[in-house]
DNA sequence: CTATTTGTTCAGTGTTTACTGAACATTCAG
DNA sequence: CTGAATGTTCAGTAAACACTGAACAAATAG
């Protein structure tokens, strides 16, 4: 699934088993162990997962290893990876209708309606992102 | 910026062109001779796009060519691409959490997250696109 | 029918990518 | 200080991918 979506494999299993491991913080010997891949290949990893947000570093007092859990809103983050690369290509639809600002408006329809879709994407999606919040809260609080 | 969200950079570089060229529609032979590639992956990528429902193919009477253009709620179309994968990262939460039944419920906190944070997308995004359709249709009428 | 234009398919090539395993660095225990 | 445990970096490899160009297929004009 991670694959589908341009990630690498390894960074799905690991994000995979973090989902499903007791106890929920697991130690970068661990995981190359249950995934049966290298030292290497987790440490990339997991420094990938921690870049996008989606894990945390965690240290257990009197223990040298490093552990390594889901964050919490972990899903939240990817709403803001998300929201990054709508900004660049609102960005970039700017750009294109500053560069043919001399044309007339219904050449540039297009690109238009590329930058209109993606402010209104850059306006909604966090709000989408604090009603979910909300709701999460609102769950907790009634005990489900 | 095709490239960064996982697609053919050539895929990207027909889209752009798509979205400033004048006329609207362009053959195959035009798209290989302004972006220098050959037709091969011309016809590779234009089907690319045609799938994901960002461009379609269009006849004009009494030419024999084929022309593509950008389709009419393209962005849209990239909104239910989207919708597929959700609904799939869904399922993959519901099918965890099946296999877990026997488990306590704290234990697969993780798995009930991803699925309902899933189904929240699930529920809005359209709900989203929706309105933005509507935003539309009341400007074109404002005449904006 | 033949020649030309247009489009698709596919083998081959070069590039990119993901992963491994080894070398290196760091931290701590004894 | 030495040695063991832990983590990172990196060269090398295997696989995947994007693109080209040529061969092929289909449609039309003359």
């Amino acid at each position: 699934m991670f694959e589908l979506v341009g990630m690498p494999r390894m960074s799905g299993r690991i994000f995979g088993w973090l989902l499903i491991s007791e106890p929920p913080q697991q130690s970068n010997n661990a995981l190359a162990e249950v995934l049966q891949a290298s030292k290497g290949s987790i440490s990339t990893m997991t420094r990938f997962l921690i870049q996008l947000g989606l894990i945390e570093r965690v240290s257990i007092p009197g223990d040298r290893r490093d552990y390594f859990q889901i964050k919490d809103h972990a899903w939240s983050q990817l709403t803001k990876q998300r929201l990054v690369q709508i900004g660049a290509f609102r960005k970039l639809a700017e750009r294109g209708l500053d560069l043919m600002s001399a044309y007339p408006p219904q050449h540039k329809r297009r690109l238009q309606e590329m930058h209109d879709i993606h402010s209104f994407w850059e306006r909604e999606l966090p709000l989408l992102d604090e009603r979910w919040e909300q709701e999460q809260n609102k769950r907790r609080l009634e005990g489900i």
